[in-house]
DNA sequence: AACAAAATATGATAATTGTCATACTTTGTT
DNA sequence: AACAAAGTATGACAATTATCATATTTTGTT
């Protein structure tokens, strides 16, 4: 079993304040799993009892429509913890956690984060600084769903992609995403989503190498009418 | 100065953790104010330094997009509490904060609440649990936004309306909105809004009396394709 | 290497929604 | 009561986006 001391989820996320005794704790309790790319991690509306730590890879966090498409309603990256709201709300997921890439998660169950959270004054407000994050993040995404085009929120998502997760060395988006999930964070059809990308190519704003997607003109893309 | 101690704010929200030392100490820092319809409470950007108790009144929590519409996020109601993610955060206001009628409101500064914060568990963990809620409802809030028609979520709000602000003796919404204010919430343009309202109108799902929305079949507004 | 399945691409078309113009109605103010 | 201003309504039209059909390409599996 390995520690947590060094882990860099401990190092980004709200369990920075837990002392050494805690991580003692926590590395005892804790249960590693690997998670193949398509896997879920849970699925909303299940019982988490516990939160998740993102080692390593990228999942999405999503919610199924009534039209029967899914939303991708943010992504997440290694460092960062999974399943605060439900573990405070003691509710079921909201949202269905699934991988992007081949992942390694390590689960701490919900009683052991509830005693670091009621002792331990500074890791409680940390995971209530990241939970507001989230709110003010999910009320300015909403904003942006319902005001903006398309094309627009197609153009800031390619940006945020690149400013989030960065590029390979031939100066693509290092993330990988299908059209079908590119368009379920945009909140579009897949086939508008294409049309728009071929677009965007044909414009110059963009570059489609196969699945790889550059960004060449950064300021028109975050401009698009 | 009145007391906190019957107050529709304590009985409602977070306050109700607070003791009577505690509720005491809050009378006699808290600052009252009545806002006149239209008036903003605070504003986007704007640094609150504490949070507001709702006391009479309802309010719009809104921010403006790029395209120079104001979306409305949340629609907050007598006994709610306002700033608290700002609060926690220590960041400036991410809404604007106005009100839809005349309202009272009391003002109680941040190092107060701070106060009941730190050495109250059980107000903390009803404020996190609140803004817990704001988190689900935000989320849920932007997959319909991303998903659904201009109509039905027309059809939805109204269903919303109805459910949290009541009706009138004669059946038509208690809460009195503008076109452009409606529309601010579904996320459209405000003809399209007077349009679609004017189209259920004549299909016979609503019935339009002046300003008054009256609701004829919810199930239909329900499942509007 | 061959094949099926999935993903990507593109055309044609329809449906939805936004924009601009203009008229009508209500509200508030003097 | 009169008037301006704001709000509501509707038409005409354009732009955006979704849907359905059908290729084409890529991927994974045997």
């Amino acid at each position: 079993m390995s520690k947590c001391e060094q882990c860099i989820v401990r190092q980004f996320s709200s369990l920075k304040a837990l002392n050494k005794e805690e991580l003692l704790r926590m590395a005892d309790c804790k249960t590693s799993y690997t998670i193949k790319k398509g896997e879920p991690i849970f699925e909303e509306g299940e019982v988490t009892n516990g939160i998740y730590c993102i080692k390593d890879g990228i999942c999405k966090l999503s919610k199924l429509s009534d039209n029967g498409k899914d939303q991708i309603v943010k992504l997440v990256k290694p460092g960062e913890l999974l399943g605060q709201r439900s573990m405070i709300s003691d509710e079921p997921a909201n949202l269905s956690a699934v991988a992007l890439e081949d992942m390694e998660v390590c689960f701490i169950p919900r009683s052991e984060v509830m005693q670091f959270f009621n002792q331990n004054n500074q890791f409680s407000m940390n995971v209530m600084r990241t939970i507001c994050d989230d709110l003010k993040g999910a009320d300015d995404h909403m904003v942006n769903m319902a005001q903006k085009t398309v094309r627009q929120r197609l153009g800031e998502t390619l940006i945020y992609l690149e400013e989030t997760f960065g590029k390979n060395e031939d100066g693509s988006l290092h993330i990988q995403l299908s059209r079908e999930e590119l368009a379920g964070m945009i909140g579009t059809a897949t086939e508008s989503c294409i049309r728009l990308l071929s677009e965007l190519n044909k414009s110059g704003y963009i570059e489609l190498t196969g699945k790889k997607i550059t960004l060449l003109d950064k300021n028109k893309l975050k401009r698009l009418t």
